[in-house]
DNA sequence: CTGAAAGCGCTTACAG
DNA sequence: CTGAAAGCGCTTACAG
């Protein structure tokens, strides 16, 4: 217990923090302390004996380097910024977990800030976290392209489902997702599909709409958009009517939010999913597998837009291969209850 | 677009990064640079008119203080860190929501960090943060208590619902919550209640326990714990047939996760909830309201639990008013359909 | 291979 | 009210 208090005594110089600094171990091993930071951060710069006693020296003392002081002279954090709009987003979270393991695994430190208000306190975070990082990824912005830009001149910074002229940017791609869940509707016999938009200009739901636009051409199924709607489960509650009157076998819904709001819409006049109706989202949150009948949906690769989107940072600031482009992420369908062979009439 | 590399080219002296410095600024107002800091920082102790001068060459260079820098000679860095076991826990991301939003409002910067695998990846992440803030949140450790202890020494520490002597640390307080539920039950007609309880050393499994076992004794209601259940709709699944062969009307779970796995497994088995028997469970989750039937729980005010203890930790560095003590963070019942009356046999 | 020095951008006693 | 100086803990040319 007195294991800090006794170091502590035992090296004179010490002040604010407990902490030991180069000075302390240089002083232990007897060396000059540019001779301790080159041993510990340029293994072989440094001869092996003297390398041995400074380590020694280091451990005996618990020393920890203090990275903002190592910041100031090589202006590297080793610190990035993810921005997003909001944390509770189902969607938001696998791809945070993403960056972080990236992150760590590259001994850096991912700072997570959420941003949910207005554009302003986003651009008021963003300012004040900048300064502290080597580069920042915006998860979901709601910044104005040149306010990106600005930003974009300052550090590097890459974009996430979001294009901006100039800006590194990945996304998840939604033709293979999409596709597959085509296929799986037309074996169920379907032969007419609406897709519930999102909100109307949303750059995701454009993406996910032409996905599905080309897989339903490929197997000569009439396809149609309702919309726009809110990502939320009123708005699939909203959608109902119209989906209902269109006369579509089998609805996709923008994401996983909007479908089981319709279909709890759907259940609660009467209707049976995926019985009278096939239901299905994108997304695949948590609560898609939880839900009466289980949600079909088509699941992204958030977890590797995260990670890629951190290494692909890294790289740009000169850490791991160099850059090779920006390459999306791929989707999958996962085939559960909400959709079922179209009912014999 | 030059904008950047105009006032570069205006002012000689820049170094790796484009940003001005206080020495740019003092440089246009033609003082010296301790006055700019006493100026940006010390309102009042500048002359007005100086102050007026060197706030307006701060804005004409785009003047943003490097934290790192400032917080060398401080040994501020006004941020501080939330570690978490599991981002995707939605119990988590409430308490990450209300940190957030009370740094922010305090000027501070929240780091938020997933140790997800095991403890010694844990320690390794708090060991590499440590340096790095004023303060930390053990939102949810697996850190033996010696550990935690040791880095209560370092850094101002608070822990949320894990209770290590000497520690402070902040939880919710599930008997207001229990006892309105237990109300409600014993509305309903129920004698007899079974309890799923958490893992086997879980903390916050017995204090729900003990608050409910505190209510029922009010009613003169009969309460019987059974378990130990993995926190997962599983465990539910696992402990369907114990809670039925028990006879209890009413099952109150763990958590929420163990009650939806109950129901499902409950509805699988052919039983209808809530007319054969009733559930309900503890947090809240998204999911809890979008299953069939939606689930009656004990909600915490979480958010409330992460502002709470991120002003904590900036009372005990000095920011805000003196430290009062901890106070736990209330409960409360949110009735949906999972409870019914006991059916008449 | 290693030492001595200067510097990163800020803050803060110490003078005046 | 403001200037000049020292220092925070580290890194990195520059010498030798």
């Amino acid at each position: 217990m007195t294991d800090a208090a006794e170091s502590v005594a035992s090296s004179g110089r010490r002040r604010k923090s407990g902490a030991a600094t180069i000075y302390d171990i240089a002083e232990a091993a007897g060396v000059n302390p540019s001779t301790v930071s080159r041993a510990l951060n340029q293994p072989g710069r440094v001869s092996a004996k003297t390398e041995a006693r400074i380590r020694a020296a280091a451990d005996e003392l618990h020393f920890q380097i203090n990275p903002l002081a190592r910041a100031l002279p090589t202006g590297r954090t080793n610190t990035i910024a993810l921005i997003v709009a909001d944390i509770t987003n189902p969607v938001v979270f696998e791809t945070i977990r993403g960056a972080e393991r990236a992150a760590s695994i590259a001994g850096y430190t991912l700072v997570i800030s959420e941003s949910q208000e207005s554009g302003a306190v986003e651009a008021n975070t963003v300012e004040r976290i900048t300064p502290a990082v080597d580069g920042v990824i915006l998860g979901t912005t709601r910044l104005p392209d040149k306010e990106i830009v600005r930003l974009a001149e300052r550090k590097p910074l890459i974009t996430l489902n979001r294009e901006v002229k100039g800006i590194p940017h990945l996304a998840s791609d939604p033709s293979h997702g999409a596709q597959q869940l085509v296929d799986h509707l037309d074996e169920l016999g379907h032969r007419s599909i609406a897709f519930l938009g999102g909100p109307s200009r949303s750059w995701m739901s454009s993406r996910r709409w032409e996905a599905l636009l080309h897989a339903a051409r490929s197997h000569g199924i009439a396809i149609f958009e309702i919309g726009p709607h809110s990502p939320t489960l009123a708005g699939g509650a909203a959608a109902f009517e119209r989906a209902e009157a269109s006369g579509a076998t089998a609805v996709v819904a923008y994401n996983d939010l909007v479908a089981i709001g319709l279909i709890q819409e759907a259940t609660r006049r009467g209707l049976r999913v995926p019985d009278d109706l096939s239901v299905a989202g994108f997304d695949d949150i948590f609560a898609a597998e939880l839900i009466t009948p289980p949600l079909t949906t088509v699941r992204s690769d958030l977890r590797g837009l995260g990670s890629d989107a951190v290494r692909h940072l890294l790289r740009t600031i000169g850490v791991g291969e160099p850059v090779d482009g920006t390459a999306d992420v791929t989707t999958e369908l996962v085939v559960r209850g909400s959709t079922g062979t179209v009912r014999q009439n």
